[in-house]
DNA sequence: CTGGGGAGGGGGCCC
DNA sequence: CGGGCCCCCTCCCCA
């Protein structure tokens, strides 16, 4: 068919554009994969409005479809529809151009693709998973569910799962599988949390270990966990054949950063030396989802460790190490890994310290926090700091001022960062250190000690003033919503811990809480008051969600109510195969605490691997596609990162606009400061690029979660205007959109949509047979009901909405054709993104051998299945600074969702929800507890 | 269990 | 440039 010819040819034209790019040399490669795929059938039906992909417009070949414009604004703009077609997920680059080239065949086309999903962590609710969503609070709307499949695969071989299904569902044993894959084979990671999967050339991926672990990055992680670089790794981290394109589940960091986790491990020595040495499996503590709760409601690991069998979350087990070894005071010359982990970039030793201190129980900055969590609570502090404005300023004091009070200059705002990575890190330690300590510090930062003493000063003032409106310090993030019940309600089990703990999770949170370990996997439940709250967009879904929650607090023997206490946490859901990672109404995407969560479920899935491999060999690969320099994000660890020479950092609205309201002047301004060269206007939180600044400011309502447009009917809230339009026709019962061919009447253009796409070919054509004649709508429709938008007599109106449809229809006749073989790979495709190796950073890295994803799916499960006791085996070996997760061992016994994981696909998001549901009850009772 | 519709959500295009 | 309209995807519920 023509269709296919103009594939051929759009294929040739990628080649050698790939070909093109490849020989430059630094540039990097990038597989979009979805989009050529995606796009391919579509090209097929018909010409772009742009342009055609005919020969002459090779001229300006879109590197993602290959299609040709003559001219370059005509590609320009093509590249908002590659770029922002998806969810945001984050991943794609910013400014398509250069970079984003390169696709290489779809992980599908590989040999054998493998998949490779975290281990599912079963959290999803069933009948309350769709009212969860809906009811999620704003905040929470932005969270994305992120499947965690345990292991579909387990049965299948590593190296061939088919294509279509491996790429669709994968699982935590394909993870392991990956481990083993053989050359060529594609391994592709479902999403976790916000980002889709990202396509990661092995070869790629190798060079970028290899990099890292020479590099800087590297050292510091190393070099602060052991304080010795590990000689030799390269080569070592990843064995797999060049060609092969792993797909890496990634998400935003509430830094915006785009991180891809693999597990990783620590070597046992190193793992020594930052946590307590002696005890790897003592200090693997495996909390269970429920667990997660509050962070508050952790008790030290191992305390955890023992509850941890919670039955309804089971799923994760949270691996944390403890700190130990140091005093608190003493800044320990070894860094905290945890630290590391949520903060790459710098931190240092002081951190160990901190968390010796913490490990000693008591978290520095707060009294709620639980030992445990120190990290986790770090993390979420400086959440908060960026997350909110008001905590932020109690938190994170304006450490500019304070520089410039002090007359001291520095150049730029990274080392600001850096140095406020530092400044938490003691401050975590020592929240009132003493004069010599601060003249330490000071010298540690090379700024004066009169900063470094009115900084503390300050972050005590913010500590207290955020104790004041919450008891946790934290509470700038939860402190918006009063957290009345949640405390004891939820768990009674465990801790009681005033919702003050609870509060501090909340903000950051409740995942953390949930995973006690530092891990916060929590799954946002749909609390009707912290929707309200926070977001101040109750959905009138509080029927639902009100079910829900007696749902879940039935599974988890939590109250419902809980959930509302967390509004603001960040929490991930684990539906299913999915894991929603909430936002904080700040809108920050991926809050301190998601780090945190992430961490958890890279550690998930390197759990399964772990479980299959022994644990041994995770990689922790944050990816960066960007990262943000605020002081925040600093603190997270991540760089800045510029991209295209826009620097993303100071774009980040991670002031939390949902808490301070988002400016939308504001953000307007921002958006045309924005503005790239190449007139596009990126989007801070994501690498997603628009062509109008109203764009990027609708945009910009995904990941803070605002919904301006509400309905004055039942008050539901919508992101966008047209939303809210279609909603209105709920009300009004008015049916614009009619199927000419049937008849059928839509409210909504989605459903309408999706009829004309796939229903049309075949839907009944009663009278008329026009295909596709504006008259055709005619005979069927009702005519125009009253709220006929067209206005116009019934055919009028009709007629009117029928205009757009015409094309679709025709396409979709065609597509479906086309599309039926296609739209697997398609869809396995959409997800994904691409992804530019050079943002690909390595956190931390085992001190021995690194490999990705060891083991075999079969071991995997059995290890899951067998629960903690393999899972713990793992663990041994995994002595990670942070924390890691598995996931799936606690399901075989109930508990653990993830043990589902056995059946993940098939059972899929039903298992998930019911895990799902248990888990988050569980995880606020931990948080309670 | 499956197909179809309802509905939410994201983004593009046109005016 | 912004708003409105439309398309499409996806999830979920229901028949």
């Amino acid at each position: 068919m023509s269709e296919e010819e103009e594939e051929e040819e759009e294929e040739e034209v990628k080649d050698a554009l790939v070909e093109e790019i490849l020989q430059q040399g630094d540039t990097a490669i990038i597989y979009p994969e979805a989009p050529e795929d995606e796009q391919s059938p579509a090209e097929t039906g018909g010409a772009d409005e742009n342009g055609t992909p005919d020969s002459f417009s090779q001229l300006h070949t879109c590197p993602y479809c290959s299609r040709g414009y003559k001219r370059n604004a005509s590609l320009k703009e093509h590249i908002n529809s590659h770029i922002s077609s998806k969810k945001c997920v984050g991943a794609a680059p910013a400014n398509g151009v250069t970079r984003l080239v390169i696709k290489s065949p779809s992980p599908s086309a590989q040999s054998r693709p493998v998949a490779i999903a975290p281990a599912r962590v079963l959290i999803k609710e069933k009948a309350e998973s769709k009212p969860l969503q809906e009811q999620l609070p704003v905040t929470q709307i932005k969270s994305e569910p992120v499947e965690y499949e345990c292991k579909p695969l387990t049965a299948a071989p590593p190296a061939t799962p088919p294509a279509g299904h491996a790429v669709a569902q994968p699982t935590a044993a394909a993870v392991g599988a990956a481990a083993n894959l053989p050359q060529g084979v594609a391994m592709v990671v479902p999403t976790v949390g916000l980002v889709s999967p990202v396509s990661i050339n092995l070869s790629d991926l190798q060079s970028v270990l290899k990099v890292a672990m020479d590099g800087n990055v590297l050292r510091q992680v190393l070099g602060s966990a052991n304080g010795v670089v590990a000689p030799g790794k390269q080569g070592i981290v990843v064995q797999q054949p060049q060609q092969q394109i792993i797909s890496l589940p990634a998400f935003v960091d509430h830094d915006g950063t785009t991180k891809i986790i693999i597990n990783y491990s620590i070597s046992p020595a190193a793992a020594a030396t930052a946590t307590a040495t002696g005890q790897p499996t003592p200090l693997l503590v495996k909390s269970q989802l429920a667990a997660a709760a509050t962070p508050a409601a952790s008790a030290t690991s191992q305390t955890q460790a023992e509850r941890a069998p919670t039955p309804e979350v089971a799923d994760l087990t949270l691996v944390k190490k403890e700190p130990q070894c140091e005093p608190l005071g003493a800044p320990a010359a070894a860094p905290n890994e945890e630290e590391e982990m949520a903060a790459p970039v710098d931190l240092s030793e002081p951190a160990a310290a901190a968390r010796v201190a913490g490990g000693g129980g008591a978290c520095l900055l707060c009294d709620d926090c639980p030992d445990n969590l120190e990290a986790l609570h770090l993390l979420q502090h400086r959440k908060a700091a960026n997350g909110e404005a008001v905590d932020s300023a109690a938190l994170d004091p304006s450490f500019a001022a304070l520089l410039s009070e002090a007359g001291v200059t520095l150049a730029e705002p990274s080392p600001v960062d850096d140095l406020l990575s530092l400044l938490r890190t003691y401050f975590a330690s020592n929240a009132n250190p003493g004069e010599a300590e601060l003249a330490r510090i000071a010298q540690s930062v090379s700024i004066p000690v009169e900063v470094v003493r009115k900084w503390f000063a300050k972050m005590n003032c913010g500590k207290r003033a955020g104790e004041r409106n919450k008891e946790a310090p934290l509470a700038a993030v939860g402190s918006k919503r009063p957290a009345p019940e949640d405390a004891s309600s939820q768990n009674g089990e465990e801790e009681a811990e005033p919702a003050a703990s609870s509060g501090a999770p909340s903000d950051c949170g409740s995942p953390p809480g949930a995973l006690t370990g530092g891990l916060v996997i929590v799954k946002s439940e749909p609390e009707d008051g912290e929707g309200g709250d926070s977001q101040a967009e109750p959905l009138d879904l509080s029927l639902p969600k009100q079910a829900m929650a007696a749902k879940a607090a039935c599974k988890a023997g939590a109250p419902a109510g809980k959930q509302q206490e967390q509004p603001l946490n960040l929490s991930c859901q684990l539906k299913g195969r999915t894991i929603y990672v909430a936002a904080p109404p700040a809108g920050i995407v991926a809050t301190a605490a998601q780090l945190p969560a992430l961490v958890a479920i890279a550690g998930h899935q390197g759990g399964a691997a772990v479980g299959c491999l022994g644990a041994k060999r995770t990689i922790l690969i944050p990816q960066l596609t960007y990262t943000y320099a605020a002081p925040a994000a600093a603190a997270a660890g991540a760089k800045t990162v510029v991209l295209n020479g826009h620097k993303v950092q100071d774009s980040r609205p991670e002031s939390s606009p949902d808490a301070g309201g988002g400016g939308g002047p504001e953000e307007q301004s921002d958006a045309k400061k924005r503005r790239l060269e190449n007139g596009v206007y990126p989007c801070d939180l994501c690498s997603k690029v628009f062509q109008k600044g109203s764009s990027l400011l609708r945009h910009k309502y995904e990941h803070t979660g605002k919904r301006p447009h509400e309905c004055s009917i039942c008050n539901k809230a919508f992101k966008h205007k047209h939303h809210l339009i279609e909603h209105s026709r709920l009300h009004s019962g008015e049916k614009p959109y009619q199927c000419d061919k049937c008849g059928k009447r839509f409210s909504h253009s989605g459903s309408y949509s999706q009829h004309m796409n796939h229903r049309y070919s075949y839907c009944k054509k009663d009278g008329a047979g026009g295909g596709g004649g504006g008259g055709a709508p005619g005979t069927r429709r009702p005519m125009a009901e009253p709220g006929s938008p067209g206005g116009g007599g019934g055919g009028g109106p009709q007629s009117d909405s029928r205009t757009t449809t015409p094309p679709s229809q025709m396409d979709s006749d065609e597509r479906e054709s086309e599309e039926e073989e296609e739209e697997e790979e398609e869809e396995e495709e959409e997800d994904k993104e691409a992804m530019c190796m050079d943002d690909i950073r390595v956190v931390q890295v085992d001190d021995g051998e690194c490999e990705i994803y060891e083991g075999n799916f079969e071991e995997e499960e059995e290890e899951e299945e067998g629960g903690e006791t393999e899972g713990q085996g793992g663990q041994q070996e995994f002595a990670c600074d942070v924390v890691e997760v598995e996931l799936g061992e606690g399901p075989a016994g109930g508990e653990a969702p993830d043990a589902g994981a056995p059946d993940c696909e098939a059972a899929g998001p039903d298992n998930g929800e019911e895990a799902g549901n248990a888990d988050v009850p569980a995880k606020e009772a931990a948080a309670n507890g």
